[in-house]
DNA sequence: ACACGCAGCCTTTTT
DNA sequence: GGCTGCGTGT
């Protein structure tokens, strides 16, 4: 129990161990949110004896839910944190009603409903009713009016006669009719049957002691009404939030839960926690700056724990494929001035939306860094994955409309969207699931009115035929859903389909068929071990009646509840050295040392498109607040659409500029030193430092004008950089780089020549420019905040990137990648670097406290790779990114790329040869999903033939032809 | 009349 | 990837 405690701060444990039956924690970004959450888990159970498993931990998102268990298990220990219900509201949601569902008229085997469903469901309705209204603007707004918990009778009811309205309460209906012909649930359903369950029949949670809610600022009506009901017996709630990080109205989350659960229980106990311990003072000043933005906001503080540090930077770019360019250098300039403590994991890209990663992928690819996507494209969203799991989910359950005209023509079977359009008529004014129509008329028990050539007739028997015989497998064989894929997967010729389909990519299109088949057995492992876990450990309250839920259809509802695999590997504690590209909604909750925020213009943040603006603010604040030591925030002049672009206005606004550098720092190695303290790293030796520096093309951040103009000349990293200085180059100009090295393979070219050059010419232009512009500033400032923004500022090569500039004259610097011998530099750090943490306002043990090193002792003394012997010899990854993105090599840019990795266990053969008739027990040929589960998605990847994860979109970038 | 492939447009955030 | 429009093929 002590051990719970230990390195709390006196916020933290008053949480922890607060006896108020309903207790608010508002946590701040980086206050140790999860960990106290955590450790009042672990305090209940310890120290007043609650059961495990009559606790409910209650995420947003699965990753969370994960993360959560994880750290528990820490306290507890395996067995007992295995005991837990952690999950996901809408996961909690599922199980009960798998388990209970019958006493609200649910049949036992519903399925769930996942986004394409239900788009495709209001789809069709609007086409059938021919109604004016937008499909996705129709789905969200169902969802909206489901979030606040009015069914499609109470709308009807209280409909007005306006004609849109009706309109709409029409097609809502009609929805809700068909999720019930296909015996579906969505989203929104989950939740608010559950409530119906929970309302009339309590026992179901009679046993629950404890409820605690993560994020609970992003609750929205019924997850309220559901948390109530949760913990009605004993009303135990602790739920955890921030007002601040509320990103998710346009989901209807209601912030106003937060007084609302005030008011319904009076002695709520409000504990806020006030210290921030992830993010350098630096970037903590910058982000409150944006958030103080709203007025409408109760102003709160937030006490940073770390130095000063590195003051965040906003830089101006010409264009997006710049900003992506510029984006990669400083990654590699990050790394290498300090002396590679950082690893590409260190490293994360947050954007508004999914769509804005396209140029960075392209320009990391070109650099030859690997990359993860998070948010966005989600493995089962991949179109051979969804078409598999469309096809198990008919066998599964043939009332699904949906999934089975999604398949039904694929692979081609000559049956097109007319004749399956026509057939959904049918079938629905005949009262009777597409499967029924089609299978009586495959068995030629019934006459059908859609017109059918024959082509498409014989088209119709083989699928039929297709999903009888997997049912009938399956019910053989309920547990065999390795065998169901691979049987299924050969009736249709999955392989051959892909490869005419996707000519480019079939591989790694089919290595996420193999995945899927992995997680099919984990499933079934998985299965077989739950069982026993629930059938020892807790007796359902209410009723015996474990429902005998099937393999196929817990794998199917798991699906489309699941989160992404990469989540999965990632919190498999597998670490992976590769730049994070993420949402900023999906990156809620995590952090990293690095941080970048591009396209910060008018229109992406805040969104065009978006209703409120504050939360789009909180957004901001939400991805800045994401960075431990060092965040960039940037801006193309244009955007990816070529239109002019203003930055955006939570940027302009008065006195904010002063938070920000306008370019990359120079560093140190105080600095660094600094840096190592912050993040808890051994800090790499001057010469290390001094070595990577060196061979940098760009040591300082001075290619780019600040202003966002165009350089005159390209970039130095570029060979041939003598080709013609006058025109801006970049696109073509690295095509032609790579003809260049083609005819001179090995030859250095005249690096330093080119190089010195320009670069001092460059240096001359920046110091122009910023002379200029710390002129414009001071203005500025003395106008806006009496002269208390940065003085003087200094110039480009004199280091003054840093913050340090701000409080002393003169720091020193790498200037020019002279190694400091270790002797010269002062004993103890200077102020600035120093972490506050260590000066005597807080109590020393809270320093324990914080998170233990990420890296693993063998990587703290992980010797820096040493600079290459000769700066123009292409390492293996530049060498790969050639091979990918050289303009010859277009049309298979597969063959060419190997990258050093074995290829991994299963091949097509291997596959083909599963024997059909194994049963569960007997494993087929693959490596065990013990190992599977952590090799996953990377190793996919990296057979692929992009360096990154992302291939979803690769037919539209390969024709999209120079970014 | 329908199937199908291709070119050219656009793309908020997610359980 | 989704969507639309268009030309070609059955």
């Amino acid at each position: 129990m002590d051990g719970i405690l230990t390195g709390l701060n006196t916020a933290q444990r008053t949480a922890v161990t607060s006896e108020a039956s309903v207790l608010q924690v508002l946590a701040p970004p980086g206050s140790g949110k999860t960990k106290t959450l955590t450790a009042r888990v672990a305090y209940f159970i310890a120290h007043r004896q609650l059961k495990p498993w009559n606790i409910i931990v209650c995420t947003f998102t699965v990753k969370a839910a994960r993360e959560m268990q994880e750290r528990i298990r820490g306290f507890v220990g395996d067995e007992v944190a295995k005991k837990l219900k952690i999950g996901t509201f809408h996961g909690i949601a599922l199980r009960y009603l798998r388990q209970y569902g019958k006493h609200v008229g649910l049949g036992d085997n519903f399925g769930v409903a996942d986004t394409t469903d239900s788009k495709d469901i209001v789809k069709r309705i609007i086409v059938q009713t021919q109604s004016e209204l937008d499909p996705a603007a129709a789905r969200n707004r169902i969802s909206a009016q489901k979030s606040k918990g009015v069914s499609a009778e109470q709308f009807a009811s209280i409909v007005s006669k306006n004609v849109e309205q009706r309109d709409f309460s029409q097609v809502f209906s009609l929805y809700q009719a068909q999720l019930k012909a296909c015996n579906l649930l969505d989203y929104d359903d989950l939740l608010l049957v559950c409530v119906e369950l929970l309302r009339s029949h309590p026992e179901c949670v009679a046993n629950v002691e404890a409820l605690l809610v993560d994020e609970f600022q992003d609750t929205n009506g019924v997850q309220y009404e559901l948390m109530n009901l949760l913990a009605q017996r004993r009303n135990v709630i602790t739920i955890v939030g921030d007002p601040d990080q509320s990103i998710y109205g346009w989901r209807s989350a209601e912030i106003k839960n937060l007084g609302r659960m005030k008011e319904q229980w009076s002695d709520t106990l409000t504990v806020n926690l006030e210290e921030n311990y992830r993010s350098s003072g630096a970037i903590l000043h910058a982000a409150q700056k944006i958030i103080e933005q709203d007025e409408s906001r109760p102003p709160k503080k937030l006490q940073a724990t770390h130095g000063i540090g590195q003051r965040p930077v906003l830089r101006k770019l010409p264009q997006a494929r710049h900003e992506a360019d510029w984006l990669t250098s400083e990654v590699k300039r990050m790394r290498a001035l300090t002396g590679n403590m950082l690893e590409l994991s260190d490293f994360a890209v947050l954007l508004r939306s999914a769509a804005l990663s396209r140029p960075i992928e392209t320009s990391l690819g070109a650099a030859g860094m690997p990359y993860r996507m998070i948010g966005g494209m989600k493995f089962y969203d991949r179109v051979e994955v969804k078409m598999l799991l469309d096809y198990l989910r008919v066998i599964d359950q043939p009332s699904h409309n949906e999934a089975l005209a999604r398949v039904i023509n694929v692979p081609s079977r000559k049956v097109g969207d007319k004749t399956v359009e026509g057939l959904q008529r049918e079938a629905s004014n005949k009262g009777l699931s597409l499967w029924t129509l089609i299978l009586g008329f495959a068995q030629g028990r019934t006459k059908v009115t859609t017109n059918l050539n024959a082509p498409a007739q014989r088209g119709i028997e083989q699928f039929v035929n297709v999903v009888l015989t997997l049912q009938k497998k399956l019910a053989a064989e309920p547990s065999g859903l390795y065998e169901l894929f691979a049987q299924l997967q050969k009736m249709i010729g999955l392989q051959d389909y892909l490869k005419t389909k996707y000519p480019d990519d079939h591989e790694t299109r089919w290595s996420n068929v193999e995945e899927l088949m992995a997680l099919a057995i984990d499933a079934q492992v998985q299965a077989s071990t739950e069982l026993d876990r629930e059938q020892e450990a807790h007796a359902p309250a209410y009723g015996e009646e474990a429902v005998e839920e099937s393999a196929l259809t817990a794998f199917l509802a798991n699906a489309a509840l699941a989160a992404s695999i990469d989540e999965k590997a990632v919190a498999d504690g597998e670490k992976v050295h590769q730049v994070t590209i993420s949402t900023i909604h999906a990156a809620k909750g995590l952090e990293w040392p690095v941080v970048f925020i591009p396209a910060c213009y008018e229109g992406s943040i805040p969104h065009s498109r978006a209703e409120d603006n504050d939360e789009e603010r909180r957004l901001l604040y939400v991805g800045m607040t994401r960075a431990q030591a060092m965040l960039y925030l940037s801006c193309p002049g244009k955007s990816t659409r070529q239109e002019d672009t203003t930055m955006s206005s939570f940027l302009e606004q008065p006195g904010v500029s002063s938070f920000f550098e306008e370019h990359g720092p120079s560093i140190s190695h105080a600095e660094v030193q600094s840096l190592a303290v912050t993040l808890r790293r051994k800090c790499p030796d001057v010469a290390a430092t001094a070595t990577t520096t060196a061979a940098l093309d760009l040591q300082e951040d001075n290619y780019w004008p600040l202003t966002g103009e165009m350089p005159f000349t390209e970039a130095p990293w570029q060979e041939g950089a003598h080709q013609n200085p006058a025109v801006p180059v970049f696109g073509n100009a690295r095509s032609a780089s790579w003809a260049n090295d083609a005819t001179h393979p090995s030859e250095p070219i005249a690096s330093g020549f080119g190089f010195t050059s320009v670069r001092d010419r460059f240096q001359n232009l920046m110091e122009e420019q910023e002379e200029k512009q710390s002129l414009k500033l001071d203005r500025l400032a003395s106008k806006h905040q009496g002269g208390q923004g940065p003085k003087g500022k200094k110039r480009q090569i004199e280091g003054q990137g840093s913050i340090a500039t701000f409080f002393e004259k003169k720091a020193k610097t790498v200037e020019d990648a002279q190694p400091v011998p270790e002797s010269e530099l002062p004993v103890s750090l200077p102020p600035h670097a120093r972490p506050l943490r260590d000066i005597s306002n807080l109590n020393p043990k809270s320093m324990q406290w914080n998170k233990p090193p990420d890296k693993p002792a063998s990587l703290l003394a992980h010797k820096p790779r040493t600079a290459p012997l000769h700066k123009r010899q292409p390492t293996t990854c530049e060498a790969v990114s050639r091979a990918t993105h050289g303009s010859e090599s277009r049309t298979s840019p597969t063959a060419e790329v190997s990258i050093d990795r074995p290829r991994a266990y299963h091949t097509d053969a291997d596959l083909r040869l599963a024997p059909a008739s194994t049963t569960s027990a007997a494993l087929p040929p693959f490596k065990p999903p013990a190992s599977l589960h952590t090799t996953s998605m990377q190793a996919v990847a990296a057979r692929g033939p992009t360096l990154g994860m992302r291939r979803s979109m690769q037919g539209w970038s390969a024709r999209g032809g120079k970014r």
